[in-house]
DNA sequence: TGTACATCAGTGAACGCGCGTTCACTGATGTAC
DNA sequence: TGTACATCAGTGAACGCGCGTTCACTGATGTAC
C-alpha cells in the first residue's frame, strides 16, 4: 500500500486533489473530512497527520486547484501568442467545461464560498491576478481591461449556465458570453 | 406581539426575509433553522408551522429574493426606457451593492450553491429569464444577446470582486466590467 | 547480511457539539351562544 | 355584551445523526549495530 522509499509521500497530494474535486462538486460545507479521506482511499483518522484542520485543507486544496488553472492559462498564452485569448475563452465556455464542474475552474464553482473564507482568499486573489496576467498577455485592444472584463464574463457565464434549469437558456448565456468576449 | 386580526400573518414573510438575508450573507449551509428563526424574532420550534423542511424554506426564500431583484430591474426598464440599461449596470457594479452582499443580487451571492440544490433551480431559472427580459428591453444593439452577455459580466464581476482580498484588484474588475457593458 | 529497535503514516473507536426535526404544551385570539 | 370553548401560532425541551477532532494502537518501513 505504501510506495517504497517515500514513507507515504504522495498521500498528502492525493488528499489535496480529492478535496479539490469534491469541494467543487458538492460545495465545501457539504463535504466532510471523512468523505475527502475516503475519496483518497484512506480512513478519516489519519487526516490530522497531514493537516491541522479542515479549514487548512480548504485553503490548500482550493489554492492548488486555482494555481493549476492559472498555470494552464499561462501555458496557453505562452504557446499561442496569436490565438491564446480565443483558445482560453472557447475552452472555458465549452459545455464540457461547464458540465465538468468538479474538474473545472474553482472560481466559478466556489467563488461566493471563497469570499466567506478568510483563509482561502489570498489564494483566490493570487489566482485572479495570475489568470488576468495570462489573459492580458494575449488579449486584443486594451489588453488589461479586456482581460479583466472577459474574466468576469467567463465566470459569470459558467455560474449562470450551471444554475439554470433550462439547457436552452444555459446555451444562450454561454453563446452570448462567447460573442461578447470576441467583440 | 401578534397583529390583531391576522393570527400571525406576516410571520411567514418575516422568516422568508430573514432567511434571504442570512443565506446571502453566510451561505446556506452555514445558516441553521435556529439562526433564521432567531433573526425573525422567534424560537426555532415554530419553524415547522410554516415550512415542511429547511429545503422548502431555501427554495422559497431564494426565489423571493430573486423575484424582488427581477421586479426592480423590470421597474427600472419600464420607467427609464432610454437609460435603464446603464442604470441597471451602474447600480449592480456600485461598490455599495458589491459590499452589501446580504441585500444584493442572490445570483452573485449564492449562484454555485443554487446549482447544487434541485429544489431551488426553477426559481433561479425564472429569475434569470426575468432579469434577461428586463435588460433586453433597454439594452443597445443586439438587445437580447447583449443582455445575456451583460448579465454574465455583472454576476462574474460581483463574484470576483467579493472573492478578491485586494481592494484595488476588486475595483479594477468592477471598472473593467463597467467598460465592457458600455462598449 | 541479519537481527532488534525506533519511527510514524495510517486505523478505527470515541468525544462533544450543532444541526434538522419532533412533540407536548401554552396562551392569545376567534367563535358560538 | 359577556362567558365558555376551540383553535392554532409559537415555545422550549428532547431526539438522533453527522461532523470535526482526538487518541491509543498497529504494522510496515528505516536505522543501528
Amino acid at each position: 500500500m505504501r510506495e517504497a522509499g517515500q514513507r507515504g509521500a504522495g498521500t498528502r497530494a492525493r488528499i489535496i486533489e480529492a478535496a479539490g474535486r469534491l469541494f467543487r462538486e458538492r460545495g465545501i460545507d457539504a463535504v466532510g473530512v471523512d468523505a475527502v479521506m475516503h475519496e483518497a482511499g484512506l480512513t478519516h483518522g489519519g487526516f490530522y497527520t497531514h493537516f491541522p484542520s479542515k479549514e487548512a485543507l480548504v485553503a490548500e486544496a482550493t489554492a492548488a486547484a486555482l494555481a493549476r488553472s492559472a498555470a494552464r492559462w499561462e501555458a496557453v498564452a505562452r504557446e499561442h501568442p496569436e490565438d491564446g485569448y480565443a483558445r482560453i475563452v472557447e475552452s472555458y465556455l465549452d459545455p464540457a467545461h461547464v458540465a465538468g464542474l468538479e474538474r473545472g475552474c474553482l472560481l466559478a464553482a466556489l467563488g461566493p464560498e471563497m469570499a466567506r473564507r478568510p483563509a482561502a482568499r489570498p489564494g483566490v486573489t493570487a489566482a485572479i491576478r495570475a489568470m488576468l496576467a495570462a489573459l492580458a498577455r494575449c488579449a486584443p485592444g486594451q489588453r488589461r481591461e479586456r482581460a479583466a472584463a472577459t474574466l468576469c464574463t467567463l465566470v459569470g457565464a459558467a455560474v449562470l449556465a450551471r444554475a439554470s434549469d433550462d439547457p436552452a437558456l444555459s446555451a444562450e448565456l454561454l453563446q452570448a458570453a462567447r460573442a461578447a468576449a470576441r467583440r
